[in-house]
RNA sequence: CGCGGAGUGGAGCAGUCCGGUAGCUCGUCGGGCUCAUAACCCGAAGGCCGCAGGUUCAAAUCCUGCCUCCGCAACCA
């Protein structure tokens, strides 16, 4: 019989710096329900790669002097690395860069061209430079970016659409037909609520950048990365190319996993393309948590970077990997911590887990030389921890499939922990001292080794490293390692001789670990500051006439305010010796209005003027950060108001 | 009224959709055991489930209002 097929994809991760603990917990993620969905027997293909075009490579590369597919070369090196290191076991691993993909593109966006789909436009419009997006007026937050909230400009310009809109209705009655397609459900409320704001056509070229795959019929065109990126998810199974021919085994994908933020472009537009190629749309599309940092963002000057190198040099992949699925639920968002991690380790791997491993084949070892006899006593006793056992399977496949991987992970360790007290009930100790209890002990050691290796074959998918050599220590044979035989009660052999080996998860002294790790990152911090000045490369130069264009004036604060709504803005009002004018600053997370009132600034009184948060500012005031990043006012109180700098 | 998330014993969380003895992990304290990685097992202390109203025989759970915190965005002048 030909095996069920599972298709699971992570995105491609953008190049243009290296991954983090974020990316590694979704890669991780996936890889360990690829592992769990291949040890229950289903033909499982696992997609991974990098989304390798736009306008932000273009720059990095350029600014680092290679062309862009030497940059992105380097960094997806590094990817593959890492993922090595972790030990995901993607299938495939696809570049938006490679010819198929590119292949693919140019045939899928002309597929949508021709059917009407795509069309082209002159966008009329509000356009934002920095984020490269034209919008709608009313789209517009404040009359800005509602992406990025700096001004737009009117710009017109030629571009191609693809009709969004036309599938909003569509997409909405996938939600509805089938609440199994984005989890978790709240997910789902937020994107009823974007579609309901209405859903404008999406433009999907730009003729403003060329690291791209190009339009083949209007080549100053290259794709914009919906089109590009989205499809790499068929494109990876020979969907419009002859690299692979998977794509009728394994489409329609059983699961996309992504992160919360990219959620809209795999519930929207995604199936909105797929619905335009007449092609069946992925089943389910999961929008997980993110990891969040206790002390906040990570940052390197505040040396708190969570290098997942690092942590698996120090720590060990698997129990990197446990940690990220054991300590979070999946669907919403964890906050990591160095003492969460080591508290993990300790307490679940080296404490629970660990041990019950070790004492339980010391025991074998030292009680019947390593070897069960084949003739062992039951009691009734030991239905309580075989009952569990049975049901483990079962229970923990549910949560599996509901993938909630902490929940899964607490079902096996309500096992490991009733093995333990399993092993206090039954004092294993004093059945030894009695010759004629010898068979009742075999049927204890049987029964923990029993628990063991069930535990140890559905951790596999968490820990395959660790899972394999917790089976070498009982001495399971291969037949011994299956999900089938996880299923089945008393599967190992009578007379299993077992073999310890070294401590799988050794523990580790939190306070004497603490203390080094706080010492690490000291040290980053310290590494991390001298680079600072260094980093700000002196501008070119200029004439003193391009300096006279600056007017500098010396300001006396007048009055000074918080903005309303605003976390860092102050409205300051000041005489220029003109006649007054007000300015806005973000300084507030540095300055109080007392400390700044009565002071005299410099500004730069003939800079254009601008609103921030509703309130109009003529002007800039002269600040510099420290080497803290902390941000200090130029003052000038020797000098009256109104003096011009020069 | 920007979007979203969250407020539950010392810490971190589950429970909230589908009201009915408040649960888990870690930590603390006491006890037990000695096979084991100073691990394991048992017991205890500790909570007006953010606040205020409402619905109900009954509210952590449903409704209304409010407060606080976090992330993103707004704010780089």
């Amino acid at each position: 019989m030909e095996k069920k097929k599972f298709y699971i994809t992570t995105p491609i991760y953008y190049p243009s710096d290296n991954l983090h603990i974020g990316h590694s917990y979704c890669t991780v993620a996936t890889d360990t329900m690829a592992r769990y969905k291949r040890l229950t027997g289903y033909d499982v293909l696992f997609l991974t790669g990098a989304d390798e075009h736009g306008q932000k490579i273009e720059e990095k590369a350029k600014a680092a002097g290679v062309s862009p597919q030497q940059y992105v070369d380097k960094i997806v090196a590094s990817f593959q690395s890492l993922w090595q290191l972790l030990n995901i076991s993607n299938d495939r691993f696809i570049r938006t860069t490679d010819d198929y993909h590119v292949e693919s593109v140019k045939k899928i966006f002309k597929a949508l061209y021709d059917k009407g789909d795509i069309y082209k436009g002159a966008y009329k419009g509000k356009y934002c430079t920095p984020c490269e997006s034209f919008w709608t007026e009313s789209q517009l937050v404040d009359g800005k970016c509602p992406d990025c909230g700096r001004p737009v400009v009117d710009a017109e310009e030629e571009a191609y659409f693809f009709r969004l809109s036309k599938y909003a209705g569509k997409i909405l009655a996938l939600y509805d037909e089938h609440p199994e397609f984005l989890t978790p459900q709240s997910r789902v409320n937020e994107m009823k609520a974007f579609i309901s704001q209405g859903l404008e056509d999406l433009c999907v070229s730009r003729t403003s950048f060329s690291w791209g795959v190009p339009v083949e019929f209007d080549p100053k065109h290259v794709v914009y990365v919906w089109v590009d990126a989205l499809s790499n998810y068929i494109t990876a199974l020979g969907y419009g190319n002859g690299r692979y021919n998977d794509f009728q085994k394994y489409w329609p994908a059983d699961v996309h996993f992504v992160g919360k933020e990219i959620v809209r472009f795999h519930s929207i537009i995604w199936p909105a393309m797929l619905m335009a190629l007449d092609l069946p749309l992925p089943k389910r599309v999961y929008g997980h948590g993110w990891l969040l940092l206790d002390g906040g963002k990570m940052s390197k000057s505040k040396g708190n970077v969570v290098d997942p190198v690092f942590l698996c040099q120090r720590y060990g992949v698997d129990a990197i990997r446990f940690f990220l699925l054991r300590a979070f639920p999946f669907g919403s968002d964890g906050v990591f911590s160095n003492e969460a991690l080591i508290t993990t380790i300790n307490s679940d791997l080296a404490n629970d887990l660990g041990n019950l491993v070790s004492r339980t084949v010391s025991m074998v070892e030292k009680y019947f030389a390593g070897q069960l006899p084949v003739h062992r006593a039951a009691e009734p006793i030991d239905e309580e921890l075989m009952s569990l056992v049975r049901g483990l399977p079962e229970a923990y496949a549910a949560q599996m499939e509901a993938f909630a991987f902490q929940n899964a992970l607490g079902e096996i360790f309500r096992v490991v922990s009733r093995a333990n007290k399993y092993i206090d009930e039954t004092t294993p100790w004093i059945l030894a001292k009695d010759e004629g209890k010898k068979s009742r002990l075999a049927a204890v050691m049987y029964n923990l080794l029993e628990a063991i290796r069930v535990c140890a074959i559905l951790l596999a998918p968490f820990m395959p490293d660790s899972s394999e050599k917790m089976l070498d220590q009982i001495g399971a044979e291969a037949a011994e390692r299956t999900w089938e035989s996880a299923q089945k009660p008393c599967a190992l052999r009578d007379n299993v001789a077992v073999k310890k080996g070294e401590t799988l998860f050794p523990r580790i002294d939190m306070a004497k670990e603490l203390a080094e790790l706080a010492a690490r990152q000291e040290a980053q911090k310290a590494a991390a500051e001298p680079a600072a000045p260094k980093a700000e490369p002196v501008a070119p130069p200029i004439t003193v006439e391009d300096f006279f264009k600056v007017d500098l004036r010396v300001c006396r604060v007048i009055k000074c305010e918080a903005v309303p709504k605003a976390k860092k803005l102050l409205r300051l009002e000041l005489d220029d010796g003109m006649g007054g004018r007000q300015i806005v600053s973000s300084i507030h997370p540095w300055y109080e209005p007392e400390d700044l009132v009565g002071r005299n600034i410099i500004v730069i009184v003939n800079l254009k003027p601008a609103k921030f948060c509703g309130v109009e500012s003529n002007g800039m005031l002269l600040a510099g950060d420290d080497a803290s990043g902390s941000c200090k006012v130029v003052f000038a109180d020797q000098l009256p108001a109104g003096t011009k700098i020069g």
